[in-house]
DNA sequence: TCAATATATCGACGAATGTCAATCTAGCAG
DNA sequence: CTGCTAGATTGACATTCGTCGATATATTGA
């Protein structure tokens, strides 16, 4: 703003009456547009009982299962599963399949390696990830 | 549920008066907790402005910003950056130290790699990732 | 056709979340 | 010591979220 510079924008400037607040734009190589798609999915999977039913679903055989076999194992209600499920075929996790009166939720293969993948390539956020991580 | 045996069940169970709906015990590969913590790093995840304000972290130079540097672009006032930067150091994504009047956050290096590794380790989810994703 | 069942949808309610204005706490400069 | 500034904290508010009970839809079986 007007005279304590901060230590960066000292830096940087050398002079005195630059703040250190300024906007800066094209700093952020992350644009709002892929966040918010980024952060939705992060959403989906920011809820304990929706990464168990992914588990759950996961863990079969057949990766498929039906409401009726995950209402039991997670001590919810019928409609509060199939809220979940709804959450997490919209985010792309999860498909349906009707047959018969079931429904059948299987998993969607690539879609968590593929959000590990995007947080990589996204922005400098490819920075944070030092380490190996799916192999 | 008492007559109606969905097909699953009865494949294994060919028997009868079955449900589809039996707790059964031991089949979710992953326990209650360690989703809740998984869900609390995702939940912290789960907002764009979150992701933007990692993104911006992580781009500069030093891989370090003041709090002053982050409130302009975002559009969001003071206490609210201040808030959701709490958020992230509490989930561990970010490390604050205070040099002088100034805070500065920088990234937890490997975090969001342990997260993915986490995905890939944690139970059955490691069915999901088949696809290589981060290298 | 009619009853039973699996699932989805609706409405409601309490809890959590994102945001801001106002205030509080610390360092820094004079 | 006295302002001034960076940042954290508090309180309030609207919105969203997770959950449930009740209902609607559709499919199977008699």
């Amino acid at each position: 703003m007007t005279t304590t510079t901060s230590p960066e924008a000292a830096a940087r400037l050398v002079g005195d009456g630059a703040d250190c607040c300024e906007p800066q734009p094209g700093t952020a190589p992350l644009e709002a547009e892929p966040a918010a798609e980024l952060a939705a999915k992060f959403k989906a999977l920011g809820d304990a009982n929706r990464l168990l039913l992914l588990a759950m679903i996961a863990s079969g055989e057949s990766a498929e299962a039906c409401v009726c076999d995950l209402t039991g194992p997670l001590g919810l209600g019928q409609p509060t599963v199939s809220h979940h499920l709804k959450i997490l075929v919209d985010a792309g996790f999860l498909t349906r399949e009707k047959r018969g009166t079931w429904s059948y939720y299987s998993v969607v293969p690539g879609a968590l390696s593929e959000l590990c993948a995007e947080l990589c390539k996204e922005s400098a956020l490819g920075g944070l990830m030092d380490a190996p991580s799916c192999d």
